[in-house]
DNA sequence: CTCATTAGTCAGTTAATCTGTCTTTCTGGT
DNA sequence: ACCAGAAAGACAGATTAACTGACTAATGAG
């Protein structure tokens, strides 16, 4: 461990952000080549979410931790890119249901595909155990974040 | 394990995320708490990169991977903050060097200080020997993906 | 049946990037 | 010593992805 500059060290935050910077750069950029090259990963926000009966923006919102406005002008953005059909939910006259087109599920399968592939890029590299410790440990990590008063 | 939602899943890149961005969240607020109100995560891109002789914009940016005009443009915020100094590079006519400021140096002290406390309170639920064997395993996918052919 | 709540929209703003173009300064080869 | 090209940064403008506040319309509980 040579000396590092304070806020440049093997902190957690820093290595989850470089590693999901480029995570995130990688599989958005392969999914470009596959001919999805007008996703980007904001809208990860909305197909992350989406349940697969289609879900209302309002709902989005809360899951993605944003404002429902927010959530509106990326389903609206979806919507023209044609990854997602948005309808009114029958069940309630002030609100929209947001669903997957057929392109949609398509950008969800090469997506959740090119995560896993190159997780296994990593996987050859450190082996499997240890990739499976270290996801366990995330997990972990991120149960507590999530309720941190014990 | 139930089964999730396609890119919802326990991925890497999504721990990555999640950890990371409740980090951050949780050291900008007590940051600004303890009086830097003004600081904004985007910072860090400066304030991590800064040495202690200071840095030209242009080498900021490389490191930040960002293009000069961002970097420039944070910087210029950083110093109408009072956090950083710009001031000409005394070798080199073109260049400027960014300083920290004794507020910057603050900044930088609490920033790092606010980022060991997040992490030890990580490890009074994990264990010391389990955060850092998550650590390392981070560090080694961090240097994978740096160097991803061998 | 009314009124508070909820779903979404509209309008405007901000933060943090980007690209392209320009000026100034430096430097290496002849 | 000169000049051509590289490098550092500035200026102008665009874009993306968020935000807040104020609004409309539909729902549903008492």
């Amino acid at each position: 461990m040579t000396d590092m500059h304070p806020l440049d060290g093997e902190r957690i935050a820093q290595l989850c952000r470089a590693i999901y910077d480029n995570l995130r750069e990688q599989i958005y950029a392969a999914a470009a080549q596959e001919g999805f090259v007008d996703l980007r990963p904001s809208h990860s926000n909305v197909l992350r979410h989406l349940d697969p009966a289609g879900s209302r923006i309002v709902d989005l919102a809360v899951r993605a931790d944003m404002t429902k406005q927010s959530m509106a002008y990326l389903t609206d953005a979806l919507a023209k890119l044609d990854y997602v059909e948005i309808r009114p939910d029958p069940t309630d006259g002030r609100a929209k249901l947001v669903v997957l087109t057929p392109r949609g599920h398509d950008a969800v399968a090469t997506l959740t595909r090119l995560s896993l592939e190159a997780e296994a890029r990593i996987a050859t590299r450190l082996g499997k155990a240890k990739l499976d410790a270290v996801r366990d440990g995330l997990a972990e990590i991120r149960g507590v974040l999530e309720k941190p008063g014990q």
